[in-house]
DNA sequence: TATACATATGAACAAGTAAACATATGTAAG
DNA sequence: CTTACATATGTTTACTTGTTCATATGTATA
């Protein structure tokens, strides 16, 4: 009988269905808050722009001042400065005043983490 | 007299210039090809959606279908199609087809090594 | 306080891009 | 080979965003 086979075949198919559905659930459960992950595209969005990582990038080893960027990466003064607005919102980059300069540098070490990690899978 | 004094002003001015110019030189020479920071850039910018860090959070563990991905996120599958394109074409992850379904998953280690690092930095 | 230099900021414009919709391709089974 | 299901892709649109230009703020010095 072809019913027999027919009913057994359906129940595979539920079953698999079922483990699927658990693993999407599974999933479901460990995927962090959508506020945490947009935080973390937000991160990652400031980075993905080749004029910040260029910028991130030079300080590196050293901190450098306004000025001293704008000349190595041959942008403009107001460029580089709007740019390290943004690196300074998202905590990427420090800074302190010394007479009319101000001395950027890299905030932390997750930092310099990330852009090596970056620098390794693109280097592959 | 007020000469030497000046004198001796200008002297440290022009040290302390020679001295920035130096350390600009030494950065500029470290600096990367303009290349790679491009990709490096174009890497981050990857990670810098919401919808695909989403995505692939959701294959932090396990291999997931299209299917799976849009029913999980509430996207449509278009949208999961379009960005796991990106995903793909950037490297960030694999796939396997199974029958009608495609398997993806990410592709290696640097992978979950970045979204960790970056994790590690919203969760501060 | 006036001047010069360094940096920051506001506004407008141009280029890039994610989402939606429609449609095409691929695959299994009758 | 036709139907149904899963995935992929082309196109348009709305929105985001980096740069430029002009201007403002901040700081040291005469």
């Amino acid at each position: 009988m072809a019913k027999e086979r027919e009913d057994r075949e359906e129940h595979m198919r539920k079953e698999a269905e079922a483990a699927r559905e658990d693993i999407v659930e599974q999933v479901s459960r460990q995927q962090p808050d959508d506020e945490i992950l947009y935080d973390l595209a937000e991160l990652f969005k400031v980075f993905g722009d080749s004029t910040r990582i260029k910028i991130l990038y030079s300080m590196f080893e050293n901190e450098l001042c306004v000025n001293d960027i704008a000349n190595l990466l041959h942008l403009s003064q107001s460029s580089v400065s709007h740019q390290l607005r943004i690196l300074k919102t998202s905590k990427l980059v420090k800074f302190r005043r010394e007479g009319k300069s101000v001395y950027y540098s890299l905030d932390d070490e997750h930092v310099r983490a990330i852009i090596s990690m970056g620098m390794e899978h693109v280097e592959e």
